[in-house]
DNA sequence: ACATCGAATGTGAGCGGTCACATTACCTGG
DNA sequence: CCAGGTAATGTGACCGCTCACATTCGATGT
């Protein structure tokens, strides 16, 4: 009763009248048994309720079948997402992924240590804002790709947006809506993200022909308050901004609150645009602007690459670094700046 | 160079002069070592890189020391944030709890194969709607508790939202309120959690002395946009409903869309009322009135029931159902109804 | 000085598969 | 009718650890 007594395979081979390498053979689909042997081996499995073990599989293989994926956290929308992409791809391939939050550094280790270490996984995809750092936890050649973010160093691989570009759309819309006094509401800057968004915002600018004012970019934490509070800031200006480009949508969206509550007309007195397109993006008011990210398909392509990575053993294929493009998702919260602005012009 | 050549337990008992086994006790915290010994093996380790190898000690142990938590997917905010409790608790514990995603009955089948028969994990929560059928993929005396839902059936233990209580609470709200004309928009009805909260409403309904008119309950899909498809059938009924109970935040915010997309003035027009509490209800408009429920609180009190399950190991603890209460929080999305309403009362 | 006992350490057998290789069965050609 | 080759099956070791038990060690009491 308490104890289940495990099948084994050699208890199929008994009453097959086998022998256990037999019954090995036939759960692994091999050619070299003859039909009549694999009935009765596969009757005899039937009848005993026989379950292969994967842990003794895993023992004797030396391999687990198995990849992570290791994020902050699993709540988080844009990682979840990646997540989920990640998965639908390693099954295909066969493998197994589990995924597993780790919110600090010394967490992060500890997990690693139970994932890699122990021999738990056979590859990583570590999602994580500041993922060099973390990379400094896994043994030296052990498979790894990063995804959602770029690793600083080469050695590893990367699946990750455009930030550059990306950014460069989203500044490049509000611009041709007619707005020259552009805020914008950034990431932590320590995320190479945030600073690859600046850099796309800053290009843009200059593009057409603007300088950047400092003043104009306040910093944020993704986080919807962290919108909420920059729009103060950059409200409290004597000349604020006729529109803002925050770094993700959440962001986006604490700004929109603060300009309604601020009495603002939305669009007309302010656009905002954001990065990500979260599933309720259209559903704020007004409907928000966005530059949409593939989640799902960063997660694939990183499985793709872990998977690869892994199956190689050894003869490392070179480190890849993708970008995938982001798309511009117009809805009603950017709007072309009123001809009759007050102080639409002169901003530089 | 391509194998990595695994240092082993008797490669470290070599090196420091002592049988296999001390180096177990040692790495195994046992006291029966002494220090001058223990000293001498730990150097051992160190100098050689020792990493015990996971599973081989599970192959050994016959047990794997980890729990899995299997959601039909991982993106819902609800189920990562029961995820994410269920994962703390678990390493409180000592567990290591992996999370994987099946959308469908079949891959749920092949999941819980991967997972249970196979020996990985030693015990399952399962975060599912129709958590029953899904059940039925399990051998019979393996630990299992349902998170977010109830089971149909005793013999599992469970963890969720009141969903009764919350319905009526939310019902009530708006009853108290002056609204008479309420309507709801359900999940989908197959699910108990749907009917629970629909027997909620139709609970307070009654205690408010108000028969509940089947014209006024719309069904959804727990989505943005079946709440806005609701709130235009709803809309367009003769005597509309003054207020709407939407059995959860995202089906509420597809309300708010649609009634400002209809021009109504919210929430004067019309209350809405949502379950959830969603990181961003507050940023909508008007921020959501909304049930809170505490998701991480779930996954945690799920994981220790689990956990305690687990070992038990056969003289089974008697199954418990616990439902934790949701708590009202009041924001802009209900208001009182105004007096002069045109349609108010006599609805019944 | 020696039997006694508990603490420290060692020994070998599994756990349930897979692997490499040995063996047997069966078919074919000369 | 038998050598020769291939298909089908069997054998035993081994993966890295823990377990149950055996053995050795050292201090103690008389």
């Amino acid at each position: 009763m308490s104890k289940p007594e495990r099948v084994t395979i050699r208890d199929v081979a008994r009453r097959a009248q086998v022998s256990h390498q037999t019954v090995s053979r036939v759960i692994n689909g091999s050619q070299r048994v003859r039909p009549e042997t694999r009935a009765r081996v596969e009757d005899a499995i039937e009848a005993l309720g026989y379950q292969p073990y994967a842990i003794a599989r895993f023992m004797a293989r030396g391999r687990t079948g198995t990849l992570a994926c290791v994020a902050p956290n699993l709540t988080d929308y844009t990682f979840a997402s990646i997540i989920n992409g990640a998965e639908e791809e390693a099954r295909r391939h066969d493998y197994f992924l589990l995924s597993a939050s780790a919110g600090n550094e010394e967490t992060f280790g500890a997990l690693m240590n139970e994932l890699v270490a122990s021999g738990r996984t056979e590859g990583v995809i570590v999602l994580n804002p500041y993922a060099d750092e973390r990379h400094a936890h896994l043994p030296p050649s052990f498979p790894v790709v990063f995804a959602g973010a770029r690793p600083r160093e080469e050695a590893v691989s990367s699946v990750a947006l455009a930030d550059v570009e990306a950014a460069r759309q989203a500044t490049t819309h509000l611009l041709s809506l007619g707005h020259r006094r552009i805020g914008m509401i950034t990431g932590p800057m320590a995320e190479d993200c945030s600073q690859d968004r600046s850099q796309g915002y800053e290009q843009a600018l200059a593009a057409a022909g603007l300088e950047v004012d400092p003043a104009l970019i306040a910093p944020g934490t993704w986080l919807a308050p962290s919108g909420y509070e920059a729009f103060r800031k950059l409200f409290g200006l004597a000349i604020p901004p006729t529109a803002i480009f925050a770094q993700n949508d959440q962001m986006a969206v604490g700004v929109l609150r603060a300009a309604r509550d601020a009495g603002l007309a939305l669009p007309d007195d302010l656009s905002v645009i954001g990065v990500d397109d979260i599933p309720l993006a259209a559903y704020f008011s007004p409907p928000l602007t966005t530059l949409r990210q593939e989640f799902a398909e960063i997660g694939r392509q990183a499985a793709r690459l872990l998977v690869k990575q892994v199956e190689a053993d050894g003869e490392s294929s070179r480190h890849q670094h993708r970008r995938l493009p982001a798309e511009l998702v117009i809805r009603r919260s950017t709007a072309p700046l009123p001809a009759l602005a007050p102080a639409g012009d002169g901003a530089v």
